[in-house]
RNA sequence: CGGGAAGUGGCUCAGUCUGGUAGAGCACCUGGUUCGGGACCAGGGGGUCGCAGGUUCAAAUCCUGUCUUCCCGACCA
C-alpha cells in the first residue's frame, strides 16, 4: 500500500491535480480499453453513499426501481430523429453474437429511453396507469473521442428516471420536482452549491422539449453540469405509440420525462472541495468519517495505546465510520499525510499526553484545524463537527462561486472576463443559436443555463444586441 | 478523430542518440529498534523494458505497425 503519492498543486497544473488526487485517494485506475476506468473500493463507496441517499428521495417521491437491459435492437434506436441523430455517433453496437453476424445490431445503450418507451407502451393503456414513475440504476456507454476519469468516461455508472405522464402540465411539474431532488442532494449532500436552470436550445437532450440542468463551479471558476431532467414532450409516446385512454374515454399521447446523474458527481465532488493535500469529502457522503490514529509513545507497551484508541471508537458509536489506524509499520506523520489523501473528514490523535489529560486532538481535513478535546462528551463533540464541517464546505463553496460570478453587459467585459479571471459570467443572452455558436468559437464559454431565478430584466445580448428578458449564466464548461 | 509528448519492478525515473542481454530512489517482505507531521539499521523478493512483427550473431536501444495515457483542438453526462 503506497503511502507516498505526489500531488501536482493545483496552481501548476489543474488538470494534473485533479489526476493526482484520484491517484492519491485510490479512487480510478484505468481500465486496458481506451476511455474506461475501474473504479476502486473507496470510490465505489462515494458511489454507494450518492445511491443510497439519492435512491431514497427517489422513493419519498414516488418512484420505483426497475432494470432494462444494457442491448438495445438499431430498429427501436432510429424512431425518434433527434434522439438518433444527437446519439447515433457516439454508440457502441455488437453485430456479432454465437460467433455469428447478428441479423439486427444490438446498440449498447447510451441512454434508455427508446427501450423503456418500448415496454411502457404495453404497461400504459388508461389514464389510471398514470403517472407511471420508473428509475434505474445502470451502466451506459458513449463513445466519447476525450474522456477524464469519472468527468467523461467511455463506460459509467448512471441513474436514469423515466416517467410518464397524463398532461403536459404534470410531466412539467415532475420534471421541476426532480430536478429539485437533484439541487437539495447536491446542496445538502454533496456540499456544492448549484444553480437550477433550463438549457438552451442548443444544449438541450437529443429529443427533448426542453431541459433542466444543476450547474456547479469547480475551483478553477469552470462549469460542471452536476445532473439534468427532461421534458421529452410527446416525443417518445410517438415514437412507440404510447396512448392512453382519459376518463372521456379519448386516445391520448402520453407525456414524458427523464433525469439523471452519474459517477460524473464524484469528479465534481473532487474539483470542487479537494486541495493539494488530497481529497476533501463531506460528511455525509464519506464512508469513512473518524480516522483514529494511535501514537505509542516511549516507555509503554505498543498495544496500549491501540487499544484506547479501539475503545474511543466505540465510544463514538459511529459504527463502520471510524477506522483505527493500527499499521505498526507506518510512523505517525505517515498515517496523517494517508488519512488526507484520502479525504477523510476528520482525524484523531491519541499519544500519551492525551491519555495524561483525558482528551483527544481532533484535526478538521479542510480547515486544517487542530485542537484538544476532552475525552468525555467526544461523542458529542465529533458529531457536531461533522455537521459543521458539512455546513461550513457548503458556504466555502458558496463564497467562492459568489466570488468568481459576475455580471456582464458588453461584449468587452465579456470577453475580459471570460479570460481573466473567469468563471460564471452573467449576462443577457437572445436565446438564438447562431449567436450562441458565435459566443462559444470565439470565447470557449456557452450558455450553462438559464436560472430558474433569474428575475425579469430588461436589456440586449452583448453580442449581437437583440433585446433579452433575462439574464443567463455564461461559463466555460466541463 | 487530427496535432504534440510519453509508456522500463507498485510509484518516480536513469539507461535508448552510439545495439552486447537491466539499474537507482521510494514502496514491498523478514528481524530489530522506533513512533506528537512522510522513522532507522540489517537482510531479502520482485521487471518477457506496453504489445506484435522486422533488421541483426545479438534489441529496452534501430525499423514498421498497433494499444494505452497525458496535453491542445473538433464532439459530449
Amino acid at each position: 500500500m503506497s503511502t507516498e503519492t505526489k500531488i501536482t498543486p493545483r496552481a501548476q497544473d489543474y488538470n494534473q491535480w485533479y489526476l493526482d488526487v484520484i491517484a492519491a485517494a485510490q479512487l480510478a485506475d484505468y481500465a486496458p480499453v481506451k476511455g474506461c476506468m475501474v473504479i476502486r473500493p473507496d470510490g465505489y463507496a462515494i458511489w454507494e453513499n450518492i445511491q443510497r441517499v439519492l435512491d431514497g428521495m427517489f422513493k419519498d417521491t414516488g418512484h420505483q426501481n426497475a432494470y432494462f437491459p444494457l442491448l438495445i435492437p438499431e430498429s427501436f434506436f432510429k424512431k425518434e430523429a433527434q434522439h438518433v441523430e444527437g446519439f447515433a455517433p457516439e454508440c457502441a453496437v455488437v453485430t456479432h453474437g454465437g460467433g455469428e453476424k447478428l441479423e439486427e445490431p444490438l446498440y449498447l445503450r447510451p441512454t434508455s429511453e427508446t427501450i423503456i418507451w418500448s415496454m411502457f407502451r404495453s404497461w400504459i393503456s388508461s389514464h389510471r396507469d398514470l403517472p407511471l414513475l420508473i428509475n434505474q440504476w445502470a451502466n451506459v456507454v458513449r463513445w466519447e473521442m476525450r474522456t477524464r476519469l469519472f468527468l467523461r468516461t467511455t463506460e459509467f455508472l448512471w441513474q436514469e428516471g423515466h416517467t410518464a405522464h397524463a398532461s403536459d402540465a404534470e410531466a412539467e411539474e415532475e420534471c421541476r420536482r426532480m430536478l429539485e431532488v437533484y439541487r437539495v442532494f447536491a446542496e445538502e449532500h454533496m456540499a456544492i452549491p448549484v444553480i437550477p436552470g433550463r438549457k438552451s436550445e442548443k444544449e438541450k437532450f437529443a429529443g427533448a422539449l426542453r431541459t433542466y440542468s444543476i450547474e456547479a463551479m469547480m475551483q478553477d471558476g469552470r462549469a460542471l453540469q452536476a445532473g439534468t431532467s427532461h421534458h421529452l414532450g410527446q416525443n417518445f409516446a410517438k415514437a412507440f405509440d404510447v396512448t392512453f385512454q382519459d376518463e372521456k374515454g379519448q386516445r391520448q399521447l402520453v407525456w414524458a420525462t427523464s433525469w439523471g446523474v452519474s459517477t460524473r458527481l464524484i469528479g465534481a465532488l473532487i474539483m470542487a472541495h479537494s486541495d493539494d493535500k488530497g481529497l476533501v469529502l463531506p460528511p455525509r457522503l464519506a464512508s469513512r468519517q473518524v480516522a483514529i490514529v494511535p501514537i505509542p509513545g516511549k516507555q509503554a507497551d505498543p498495544e496500549r495505546m491501540t487499544g484506547e484508541a479501539r475503545r474511543l471508537a466505540d465510544e463514538l458509536g459511529l459504527g463502520r465510520a471510524v477506522v483505527v489506524d493500527d499499521r505498526p509499520n507506518l510512523s505517525p506523520g505517515a498515517k496523517y499525510h494517508y488519512w488526507e489523501q484520502h479525504g477523510v473528514p476528520l482525524r484523531l490523535e491519541l499519544g500519551p499526553r492525551d491519555l495524561e489529560k483525558q482528551q483527544v486532538v481532533l484535526v478538521r481535513r479542510d480547515t486544517g484545524e487542530k485542537r484538544s478535546l476532552p475525552r468525555g462528551g467526544l461523542r458529542e463533540a465529533v458529531r457536531q463537527e461533522l455537521e459543521a464541517m458539512q455546513r461550513e464546505m457548503f458556504e466555502k463553496a458558496r463564497a467562492f462561486r459568489e466570488s468568481r460570478t459576475y455580471s456582464v453587459d458588453t461584449e468587452e467585459q465579456f470577453r475580459k472576463t471570460i479570460e481573466e479571471p473567469g468563471g460564471f459570467l452573467r449576462a443577457h443572452y437572445c436565446g438564438d443559436t447562431e449567436c450562441e455558436v458565435r459566443i462559444q468559437n470565439e470565447t470557449k464559454a456557452t450558455v450553462r443555463c438559464i436560472p430558474l431565478d433569474a428575475p425579469a430584466e430588461k436589456g440586449r445580448c452583448p453580442f449581437c444586441g437583440k433585446e433579452s428578458g433575462r439574464r443567463a449564466i455564461f461559463a466555460k464548461a466541463y
